[in-house]
DNA sequence: CTGAGGATAGTCT
DNA sequence: GACTATCCTCAGA
C-alpha cells in the first residue's frame, strides 16, 4: 500500500483532481476498514472561483482550506457532510472535493452506517423490499448508490466534522492510497455540481462510464 | 438573537 | 425533473 504524499497534494487542484480518479480512499477506525476507489472528483481554486469556500476569505468553517495540503477538509452542508483534500500550500486555499467511489471492501460497514441495504441491480432490490425477513426496516438501494455522492460517501465512510483537518497521508483513520491511473481516454469533465456561480468552468472530473458516478448520463464531455 | 442560504439526497410525478 | 426536509455557519442588527 503506498499512501499519497503532501508532494502528491502540494499542487493545482485540477491536476490533483484529475490524478485521483483511480486511488483508494480509505477509512479505518474501530468497526473496520472501508475502502473505494475515487471515481469523481471537483476542483475547487483558490482564486477566481467564485464557487469556492474560500472566495470570501477565512472563517471558522473553512479554516482548514487555508491550512497544509494533504489535510482533510469537512464541511455541513444540508445537514450532511462533504469531504475534500486540501490542496497547494499554507495559505493558497483550495480543495478538491471527491464526489463518489466504487466501494471495494468495507461493504456491510458502509451499509451498516447508511441504515441501507446494497443490492447488486433493481431486481435484487426490489426482492430485498418485499423480504420479511428485513426486520430492521433498512431501506433496500442499489449498490452504486451505497458511496455515490459526497454525503453518502461520508455517511458510508464514517467521516464527519470530527476529521476536519486530518492530515491524509499519515495512514491512520483515513488515508488516500495508490490504486492505479485512468486512462486519458476514460476520463471526463463537465461542469461541477450544484454550485450556482463559475459554472462554466469543467473543474469535474469522472471516470467514463463508471455506474458509480453520479448524474455520468448528462455530461459527456472529453479531455 | 435572528434569518438566510448552501459543493445534498430522497421522494414523488 | 421538481420539490423540500434539515441543520450548521455566518452576517447583520
Amino acid at each position: 500500500m503506498t499512501i499519497l504524499p503532501v508532494d502528491f497534494y502540494d499542487r493545482d487542484p485540477r491536476l490533483v483532481a484529475r490524478e485521483l480518479l483511480g486511488q483508494h480512499l480509505v477509512r479505518r477506525g474501530r468497526e473496520g476498514i472501508c475502502r473505494g476507489r475515487i471515481v469523481e472528483t471537483e476542483a475547487y481554486l483558490a482564486t477566481g472561483d467564485s464557487a469556492c469556500h474560500s472566495h470570501r476569505g477565512q472563517t471558522r468553517k473553512n479554516a482548514t482550506m487555508f491550512g497544509r495540503p494533504g489535510r482533510l477538509y469537512v464541511y455541513p452542508i444540508h445537514a450532511r457532510y462533504c469531504l475534500n483534500a486540501v490542496t497547494e500550500p499554507r495559505g493558497v486555499a483550495s480543495a478538491v472535493l471527491i464526489r463518489a467511489v466504487e466501494p471495494l471492501d468495507g461493504f456491510a460497514l458502509m451499509q451498516q452506517r447508511r441504515g441501507v441495504i446494497a443490492c447488486a441491480n433493481v431486481i435484487e432490490r426490489f426482492s430485498v423490499a418485499n423480504n420479511r425477513l428485513n426486520q430492521v426496516g433498512a431501506r433496500s438501494i442499489e449498490l452504486r448508490h451505497l458511496a455515490r455522492g459526497p454525503a453518502r460517501l461520508c455517511e458510508a465512510f464514517g467521516v464527519d466534522r470530527r476529521l476536519d483537518g486530518w492530515n491524509l497521508t499519515i495512514g491512520a483513520r483515513i488515508w488516500i492510497a495508490f490504486g492505479s491511473n485512468v486512462a486519458h481516454e476514460d476520463l471526463a469533465t463537465s461542469p461541477r455540481i450544484g454550485v450556482t456561480s463559475a459554472h462554466d468552468l469543467p473543474l469535474r472530473f469522472f471516470v467514463r462510464g463508471n455506474g458509480y458516478v453520479s448524474r455520468s448520463s448528462i455530461y459527456l464531455a472529453r479531455t
